[in-house]
DNA sequence: GCTCGTTATATTTGATCGTATATAACGGCT
DNA sequence: AGCCGTTATATACGATCAAATATAACGAGC
């Protein structure tokens, strides 16, 4: 059964979805950049140019990170980050109740 | 300023986005699926094969084709193509309204 | 029957994207 | 002081994506 799924573009063609979102949530969670790498399967550089990129869409830092210390250092969610991570699950419930009717419909349309 | 943009995603990975939705409109307005393909800047193969993907996830065709004769042949909307074009707009307009002022929002928390 | 633009499909080329790998700095802990 | 896992960054390799090119069939109109 299909679901929707959205993104918020800018202007200058850079967008915010679900994989942001989600990497976000795994780096809120496990506490570093790098193990939220892991749980979303895929290499560090690309997680970090993720959370690079989502932080210079949005004009601010994400993520806080550090490096060094006893557990070799770690990440954790800006109020920034945390913020946009609360308003796009927001937008995502909100749109999917309204699509809900519709998508139901475009179902029943075909098989 | 950041806009929404929606896909429904298929079970199997297939997704149906504003890029085909684009193309079907592109495809109803001049009347072929290389002309709607010059429009949309893409190469013919691969507009045919979205057209062909967006077809599969539907179960049904979404244009009827002719090749040959005067003008070479064409390709028009079949009543799935323009049922699934008229829903994604319906789907849009809904969730671009109901997330508007998440979006608002999330520009007022930073620049 | 020849032409012309289209559909439909295969193959090659090139660009883009992501992984893998390497390296350096960091800093609590033992 | 040394260890260890992390951040941060660069480079090389592979895979995937899309364009470009090529080919055949089609069929109304001249």
């Amino acid at each position: 059964m299909p679901v929707l799924s959205l993104r918020i573009d800018f202007e200058d063609g850079g967008r915010i979805g679900p994989g942001k979102i989600a990497l976000l949530e795994k780096i809120a969670e496990t506490g570093s950049i790098s193990s939220g790498a892991r749980a979303m399967g895929m290499s560090y550089k690309r997680a970090w140019d993720l959370v690079d990129e989502t932080g210079r869409l949005l004009g601010a830092p994400v993520v806080e990170t550090r490096a060094g210390g006893a557990r070799g250092g770690g990440a954790q969610l800006t109020p920034a980050g945390e913020r946009v991570l609360e308003r796009f699950r927001a937008i995502e419930e909100a749109a999917a109740k309204v699509a809900e009717p519709h998508i139901d419909a475009m179902l029943k349309d075909n098989g």
